[in-house]
Parts: C-alpha cells; sequence; structure tokens
RNA sequence: CGGGGCAUGGUGUAACGGCUAACAUGCUCGCUUUGGGAGCGAGUGAUUCUCGGUUCGAAUCCGAGUGCCCCGACCA
C-alpha cells in the first residue's frame, strides 16, 4: 500500500480526553476514529489488525475446533428474551419495529442460536455440531471505559457447541482450552494471558476467563507462580488454593483484561427453548450447550497496552497491519523503492509521501509495523537496505537482493 | 446510577469581567531542504458546547441541560 494512498493521518497531539493508551495510540496513529464514547470506527490501519487477529481466530475455530461459521442478526425479537428472563439485564438496548414490535440489540446471541438450533437438532445423529460467529454486539453499558477495551458497539467471537451430554460437553470444552490458547499465543500475549477460574454460573462451579495481565484491567486475577493458571478475584475466599497445584501461598493478585470465557451452558438455554434431541433408544433428552467468546476489538487494545513503547504501538508480526514499512530517503532511493515494492506482496507498506526524513521515521515508530526497511544513498552504495525491527534498536544492513529471506 | 474533573479554529492549548479571542500544529501557495516530527515568506481556518440569567460590557460570573474523561457501582 502506498502511505500517500492510505486513508490515514497521524497526529502529535494526543486526543484529549483520551487516557487509555490503546486509545491514545490508535487515534494518533489514524488506526481508529471515535465516534462517541464506546463507538469507533475502524480505519484502513486498524481494520487490517482487526482482519489478521479474526484469521487466526477463524483458523483455530475451523480446523481446532471443527466448527462452522454462520452469521447471526442483531436485530433479536424480545420475546425471546422473555423465554430466558434475560430481557430485564441492563445492558440491552431496546427498539422496536414500526409495527409495535419490541426489539433487542443482540448483546449475545443464546436466544437466536437455540431457536436455530431447533431446525437442526432431532437426532443424536445430529449431535455434537458447532457453530460460530465473528459480529457486532450491542451493549448498554452504563460507562463505556478504557477505549475499546469497553466499547457500547464491538466486534465479538461467539461460538456455541451442541452436545448429547456432560461429557461430550467437558471433552470439547477441554479442546476449546487448548485453541484459546492457540489463539492468545499467536495474536502475541500468550506471554501475560493466563486462564483463570471464574464464577460458573447457576450449574457449574468454575468457567473459564483468559486474563491479559495488564495494569488498563478491570478485574483482578490471583495468579499461581508455578501453574500460569488464576482464579478470578470474584470467587475467591480465605481458604481458596491454587486449583492446579493445591498450594495458596503462590497466588500473586494482578490486574488483568478478560479477553476471551469459556463456559459451560448445560441445558439452561435448551430447557428454555425445548431443544431436544432423540437417543438411540428413541428418548427425548435435552441438549447440552457450551459457549465461548473472544472479544476482537479488546483483544486488539489488549495487545496495545502489554506492547508499545513511548514512541509507539509494536505489532506481534501475525496480527501487523503490514510486515514491512519501505521508507526511502533521496530521489534515487526512491526509484529504486518503487522498484522494490511493486515486486514485492500486499504486505508492505511504502511511505511514498514527499515528507521529511524525520516524519517518516515518527510516524513508522506510531505504527508499529514490525519490519523498517530504510533505502537511501548510503545504503544504494553497497547495494543494501536497512533493515530494523520495530521491537529492537539495532539495525543491519541487508543486500537488496536477500530482502525477500529477511521478512 | 453515585462522586470528581473538563468543554475555545480540524487537532492540542492560552486569554484579570473590558481593544479585532492569542499561540502551536494542521491545511493551501511559493522558494529552499532530505538519516529522527526541517527553514523562510504569504494565506486559510471560531456562533468560545447549548439554552437561560447577572452586567454598561461575558470565553471568563451564576443556573439548567448536553457531551467527554476518571473513580466507584454494574458488566449474560
Amino acid at each position: 500500500m502506498r502511505q500517500t494512498k492510505l486513508f490515514t493521518k497521524t497526529t502529535k497531539d494526543t486526543p484529549k480526553g483520551e487516557e487509555a493508551k490503546n486509545a491514545q495510540l490508535l487515534i494518533r496513529a489514524g488506526f481508529i476514529n471515535k465516534e462517541m464514547a464506546g463507538v469507533y470506527s475502524f480505519l484502513p490501519l486498524g481494520l487490517r489488525v482487526i482482519r489478521k487477529i479474526e484469521a487466526i481466530i477463524r483458523d483455530e475455530m475451523d480446523n481446532t475446533l471443527n466448527a462452522s461459521e454462520i452469521f447471526m442478526p442483531a436485530l433479536h425479537p424480545l420475546e425471546n428474551y422473555e423465554k430466558t428472563g434475560r430481557d430485564n439485564i441492563d445492558v440491552l438496548f431496546r427498539t422496536e419495529l414500526a409495527t409495535g414490535r419490541s426489539l433487542v440489540l443482540g448483546q449475545s446471541h443464546e436466544e437466536v442460536v437455540v431457536p436455530l438450533a431447533k431446525n437442526h437438532i432431532f437426532s443424536y445423529r445430529d449431535l455434537p455440531v458447532y457453530v460460530y460467529q465473528i459480529q457486532n454486539k450491542f451493549r448498554n453499558e452504563l460507562r463505556a471505559k478504557s477505549g475499546i477495551l469497553r466499547g457500547r458497539e464491538f466486534s465479538m467471537k461467539d461460538l456455541y457447541s451442541f452436545h448429547v451430554d456432560e461429557e461430550d460437553l467437558n471433552r470439547y470444552y477441554e479442546q476449546s482450552k487448548k485453541a484459546y490458547k492457540n489463539i492468545f499465543e499467536r495474536a502475541g500475549i500468550g506471554d501475560s494471558t493466563y486462564m483463570t477460574f471464574a464464577d460458573g454460573g447457576t450449574f457449574s462451579k468454575y468457567s473459564h476467563e483468559f486474563q491479559t495481565v495488564t495494569e488498563a484491567g478491570e478485574d483482578i486475577i490471583h495468579l499461581c507462580s508455578d501453574c500460569e493458571v488464576a482464579i478470578n478475584e470474584e470467587i475467591i475466599d480465605e481458604q481458596e488454593k491454587c486449583p492446579e497445584c493445591g498450594e495458596k501461598s503462590k497466588l500473586v493478585e494482578k490486574k488483568a483484561i478478560e479477553v476471551g470465557n469459556i463456559f459451560k451452558l448445560k441445558t439452561k438455554f435448551s430447557d428454555a427453548f425445548n431443544l431436544t434431541y432423540t437417543d438411540e433408544d428413541g428418548k427425548e433428552k435435552p441438549v447440552y450447550m457450551g459457549c465461548y467468546g473472544i472479544g476482537v476489538g479488546r483483544l486488539m487494545g489488549a495487545v496495545l497496552e502489554v506492547n508499545s513503547d513511548k514512541n509507539g504501538m509494536i505489532w506481534p508480526e501475525e496480527i501487523a497491519p503490514y510486515q514491512v514499512h519501505l521508507i526511502p530517503i533521496g530521489d534515487k532511493a526512491r526509484e529504486k523503492a518503487e522498484e522494490i515494492y511493486e515486486n514485492f506482496d500486499q504486505e508492505i507498506l511504502y511511505d511514498d509521501r514527499d515528507t521529511s526524513v524525520g516524519d517518516k521515521f515518527a510516524d513508522a515508530d506510531l505504527m508499529g509495523i514490525p519490519y523498517r526497511v530504510v533505502i537511501s544513498d548510503k545504503t544504494l552504495k553497497k547495494d543494501s537496505v536497512e533493515i530494523k525491527k520495530r521491537s529492537e534498536e539495532e539495525e543491519k544492513l541487508v543486500k537488496i537482493d536477500n530482502l525477500q529471506s529477511y521478512v
């Protein structure tokens, strides 16, 4: 992408009234634009990051968890929520049809996916099945906060699994932990993201959250220094021990942001809609369910809270908007840069702007693309370019012919 | 929803109740410049959030509303 064609502007000024690091950086670098509190537009660079995160999620959903992608509506009939008793939760956005029929904007999709499943699940032969979607959710938060970490409209992946019994649900639930671990590792926050025991609701002792340790977090978790697991403060008591190793002395308090959550619904929603199947003996039985969420935009924000420095963002390679930021200095270098750009693939952002070197470097640091490639008269004399990783200080000269193999 | 703070060109800020609302940045044009947010010159850009009040006079004081940020509560 040529930077002169990019629909984006950067700014030196920190946006007024944005204290969250993720929002400051994303707005300054032109990745997002605030429409109102808790509601953001995603601009080309920000959208590319979102798409990369989604690609990782889709890969793990499709290949690790054998799930099928669907797309459900954001408009839901209120009656479905009356059936589950969730019609009075306070984050529900309410609206209505011209006819007066009451609707809500979807904040989650159990009320839609379960009636949908009733058309597809009749027999034990139809189970298990897994469906997921990536879609915007709407929650009328009393207080949106922390940039894209808690918005009123936000993108979320939600997966729903359907099983013949609790045992099969447990099997899949364990498998989902692995997929989630893969996702957060690939997104570059594996080292700071911990599986966390949390409230399991009416039927289960625990659910599991995936919490990324950061000061920008909203939750307190108690992290076991040995086991790489944590307990959410909401369920901790004086006697609590690490659920993995059984020790309690090793628990350390940390602030963290919940980037994912897996939950055994069991028959709670199947019962509400009478979702059942017929087993081998011709007996009618309830379907067991699990649900599994990941906040896509929140994950993007969490990455920045963990990964940035005073000059700007530092994107992990797999979710970076581009892999290479190509910067020419001088007219001769520009000719060569054009040539390199034309022969490279789509993963290059080419700073073809007519502006000063310092301006280009500052923007490159701000945008945080993993590899900065500078080409100038100086490097051309050696038939080379200079490569610098955003996450490192040192730069190195590389022959132009060998460039492909370095990035 | 309770508490606190803020609201001035596109952006970030300044301005004792008193002159044509200032500075920086951005943007446009010209010249110059090219290894860390370049220089000079000329331009452009504002209903000082809204409504009401006090006053000879309000960006400034008072009231209400709205919006934004932070703390708390809330967060299937």
